[in-house]
DNA sequence: TCTAGCAGGTATACGGCGTACACCTAATGC
DNA sequence: GCATTAGGTGTACGCCGTATACCTGCTAGA
C-alpha cells in the first residue's frame, strides 16, 4: 500500500528523466563515480529499472553525450566559413565546459550515435559551404579532431605545480626548494612555466589560461586551412610532394 | 614441498618483470581486459603479490607508460628544430603504435610520472634550442598537445562505415541501400568519405590513411609555429590584438 | 466485462573487479 | 642464534554491470 503510494506519487521514469538525472549526478559526484546503482538510488528506484530506458551503461553514456550536444548552437548563417567554424567551436566549448566530465565522456564514446553524427555532419558542412573541396575538408576535419568539441588534448595540466595548493599551505622556503629541485631535473619545463607568469610576479603561476591556449591552437589551424585552400591544395599533390 | 619447488624454481618477481608482463598481457587481451587478477594469474602468483611491486593499479599503468616511453628515440642532434621535432614525434608514434592500447593508457594517466616529465622536458627543449622564446614555446607545447605522443584526437574513426566488414559479408544491394540512407541523413560526411577513395573505385573506402592524416596535421602546426617565430610573436601582443 | 498483453518496476543472483589486512616463510644482517 | 624484512599467500569486503525471473497494474480487443 505504501508501495502503491510511492509508485503512484512518482512520475514514471522515462529516458529523458534518466539522462537528465545522470547528467546531474555526474556533475555532482564526478564521471568515474557515476554508476548505474548510484543513479538508480538517486531516482529512488532499483538498479535494474534503468535498463527499461537505456540499453546498458554504454547507452546511458551515449545519451548523456547527446544531452550535451543539444547545448551546442547551430552554425551561424551568412558568415564566412572561418568565423562560422570559430564561433561554433567556441559554442561547443561552452557547452562542454558546463560539465567537467564532458570531455571524458565524449572521448570515451567510440560508437557514434546519431546525435554525434549530426553534429559532425553539420560541422563538415561549414567547410564545404565555405568552398573547400571534399578532399581538403576531409583532411581538415581530421586535423581539427577533438577540437571540434572545444577541447584540446591536454597532456599538460599542472605539470609544473603538482599540488596547486594555496601558498599558505606550504612554507615559502619549502616551495623554493621544490622549485629548485624541479628546475634541476626539468629545466625546460620550468623555463616555460615561469615565463608564463613573470609579469605578475608570482613564482610558478596560477596555471595556464586554457581559453587562450585553446584559441591560440585553433586559430593556428584555421589560418593553416585558409592558406591551403587559397593555394588550391589537394591531397594528391601533397603525396607527390612528400616522397 | 611442491610449493617449495614452485617458488624456488620461479625467479622472484620484480617491478620490471611485472611491467613487462603487463605490457604483454595488454597486447594480448586488450587494455580494458587487463586486470590485476588476470595479470597475477599470468605470472603464476596470487593477485596481492603484485602489490609488493607496484603501489596499485594506477601505479601499474604509470609503469606501463614508462616502458613505452622507453621506446622513443632521443632527439636527433644537430638538426634544425623543425626536423628534430618532426622526427621525434614520428618516433613516438612508432613506439606507441607497437601497442594498440598505448594511446588509451597515455590519455588515462593524469599524474605525470618522472618518465613522462622527462620526455616532456626534452621535447620542450627542442623548441628552446631552436631559438623559440619561452613564451612561444609554452603555447606551442599546448598546441601540439597529445600529438607529441604521435597520436591525433581521433573522433572520426570509421564514422562512415560502421561495420568495416569485408564486402562479402553484406550483399551489394544492401550495402548500396545503407549508403543511400547514410547519404540522405549525413550528406556532408558521406561526401568527404567518398571523396577520399574515388580514385581506386571502391565505394566508401578502406578507412583513412592515418599516417597521412597525422603528418598533415602535424606539418600544418609546425608550419604555423615557424611563421609565428619568424614574425617574433609574443603572447602579450596577441592578447592586445585579440580584444 | 473479461482477459491477454505489455510496459515498467522489482528481487535475486552471478561473476568480475581493486585492494585492506593478517599471516606465513625463507633469506639476511647483526 | 636471533630479529628483521622482503616477498608471497589467503581471506574477505564492498563495489560494479547486468542476466533472469517475477510481479503488478494499465490498456485494448473480444
Amino acid at each position: 500500500m505504501t508501495q502503491q503510494l510511492d509508485t503512484a506519487r512518482r512520475t514514471p521514469l522515462n529516458r529523458e528523466r534518466v539522462l537528465q538525472a545522470a547528467v546531474a549526478l555526474a556533475d555532482e559526484v564526478g564521471f568515474e563515480s557515476l554508476s548505474m546503482r548510484r543513479l538508480a538510488e538517486e531516482l529512488g528506484v532499483v538498479p535494474m529499472a534503468l535498463y527499461k530506458h537505456v540499453a546498458n551503461k554504454e547507452g546511458l553514456l551515449d545519451g548523456m553525450v547527446g544531452v550535451i550536444i543539444g547545448g551546442i548552437d547551430p552554425p551561424v548563417r551568412d558568415a564566412n566559413w572561418k568565423v562560422a567554424v570559430r564561433l561554433r567551436v567556441l559554442s561547443a566549448r561552452r557547452a562542454l565546459q558546463r560539465h567537467p566530465w564532458a570531455r571524458q565522456a565524449v572521448e570515451s564514446r567510440t560508437n557514434k550515435t546519431p546525435a554525434v553524427l549530426d553534429y559532425m555532419d553539420s560541422f563538415t558542412g561549414m567547410f564545404l559551404a565555405g568552398g573547400f573541396s571534399a578532399d581538403l575538408t576531409h583532411h581538415v576535419m581530421h586535423a581539427i579532431g577533438g577540437r571540434m568539441w572545444g577541447f584540446t588534448q591536454e597532456l599538460f595540466q599542472d605539470a609544473a605545480d603538482p599540488q596547486a595548493q594555496p601558498p599558505s599551505e606550504i612554507p615559502a622556503d619549502a616551495r623554493a626548494a621544490m622549485l629548485q629541485q624541479m628546475a634541476a631535473r626539468y629545466p625546460n619545463i620550468v623555463a616555460i612555466a615561469t615565463s608564463m607568469s613573470h609579469d605578475d610576479g608570482s613564482v610558478v603561476g596560477h596555471g595556464c589560461d586554457d581559453q587562450f591556449e585553446f584559441e591560440f591552437a585553433l586559430d593556428l589551424l584555421l589560418d593553416g586551412f585558409e592558406r591551403l585552400q587559397g593555394r588550391g591544395w589537394t591531397s594528391k599533390q601533397a603525396m607527390i610532394g612528400r616522397r
